[in-house]
DNA sequence: TATCCGTGGGT
DNA sequence: TACCCAAGGAT
């Protein structure tokens, strides 16, 4: 047999049973798809669950609003995925009459779908003949062909991209898509791969060479920025003082507090004579803090603290709103804030 | 082309 | 603890 058909077969016996592969519909596809980027299909599922309850159509999913998409999607992550999804559904509706595209070159052009999702979508809704080459594919292919280019250079990409067209059974896509993901997430895992009960392990180089452990190459470790928050809860009990933000930095759009960023960590009774303070007004009252949180992104590690003010500012920033305590759970917010003001007004 | 974009689980 | 990395894509 060859390489396809024994992950196939591998997958026909020990493929789990999730609810994105008992369907067809390009859309319920793709709704699967931009969840499970760089998501894990544990976090990803409640979530799968939740926008197909509420937007069951393509054409449900248009009428939302930005600010309705951002709150289901809380706590996922990379919230572009969900601002960018509200735009694709928007094009459908414009651009192909409300019909979700199937063909591979269509679905490139759709916003937040790159070539791994266009492959995947074309393959699985209508057996389109492409290969996918996600995280779980370089790392199968690396090994079983021992290749050490790095799967992040360009030239690494082409390659891979190269093996997996050939790999690929044009008369089985679909299934051979998901067979060689699904084996790369659950036995040629990144860390303790099951070697012993591989089924390819007789032709896997690295398996044979003792380099399973080497294999991907990836390089260019990322820079890491500190960032310190300091957010002022502001309320009466029954109105908050909340931020929009803007879409240039992380959380784009989504609501927080208002905040003073500063270049180190600071003492919250130094952070009160600072200049940029004086918005919140003069004579400053701090009735709570919280310790520092440090709250890990990808490029940015955040150390976050947050102050209850009992002032109420004068002069109110643009970006500032004034939001009803009892409409709080509506509002999308980045997960760590949405964990303090939870806590603070226990609902 | 390098950098940016979240969160949570595993080791 | 610190690091990896997970069904990537946009800029």
């Amino acid at each position: 047999m060859n390489l396809s058909g024994e992950l196939v077969a591998w997958y026909n016996d020990n493929k789990r049973d999730l609810p994105w592969r008992h369907t067809t519909d390009a859309y319920i596809i793709w709704l699967s798809e931009i969840i499970l980027q760089q998501t894990r299909v544990e976090q990803g599922l409640p979530y799968f669950n939740r926008f197909t309850e509420r937007y069951p159509t393509v054409a449900d999913f248009a009428a939302a609003t930005e600010d309705d998409i951002l709150r289901l999607w809380q706590g996922l992550g990379y919230y572009s995925r969900g601002r960018n999804m509200l735009k694709t559904a928007i094009q459908v509706q414009q651009e192909f009459s409300g019909t979700f595209p199937t063909s591979y070159l269509q679905l490139l052009k759709l916003k937040g779908v790159g070539e791994y999702t266009a492959a995947a979508i074309s393959s699985f809704a209508a057996n389109e003949a492409r290969a996918v080459v996600d995280g779980n594919v370089y790392r199968v292919l690396a090994r079983i062909f021992c290749v050490d280019e790095p799967i992040n250079s360009p030239k690494g990409k082409k390659l891979f991209q190269g093996i997996a067209d050939d790999v690929l059974d044009k008369g089985n896509p679909a299934m051979h898509n998901q067979a060689i993901m699904e084996f790369g997430a659950m036995l040629c895992k990144p860390k303790n791969p099951a070697c012993g009960i591989c089924p390819v392990r007789i032709s896997c180089v690295a398996f044979k060479t003792n380099a399973t452990t080497y294999l991907p190459v990836k390089l260019n470790k990322v820079k890491i920025r500190n960032r310190f928050f300091n957010y002022m809860l502001i309320t009466d009990g029954k109105k908050i003082l909340m931020n929009k933000r803007d879409e240039k930095d992380i959380w784009a759009n989504m609501y927080d507090l208002p905040l003073i960023e500063t270049e180190d960590l600071i003492a919250p009774e130094a952070l009160i004579r600072l200049p940029q303070m004086k918005v919140f007004g003069s004579d400053i009252i701090i009735q709570d803090r919280s310790a520092v949180i440090k709250h890990i992104l990808t490029h940015q590690h955040l150390y976050i603290q947050f102050l209850v003010l009992t002032n109420f500012p004068v002069n109110l920033q643009d970006s500032w709103v004034l939001k009803d305590v009892a409409d709080l759970e509506n509002l999308a917010m980045p997960q760590r804030v949405f964990i303090f003001i939870k806590k603070f007004f226990n609902f």
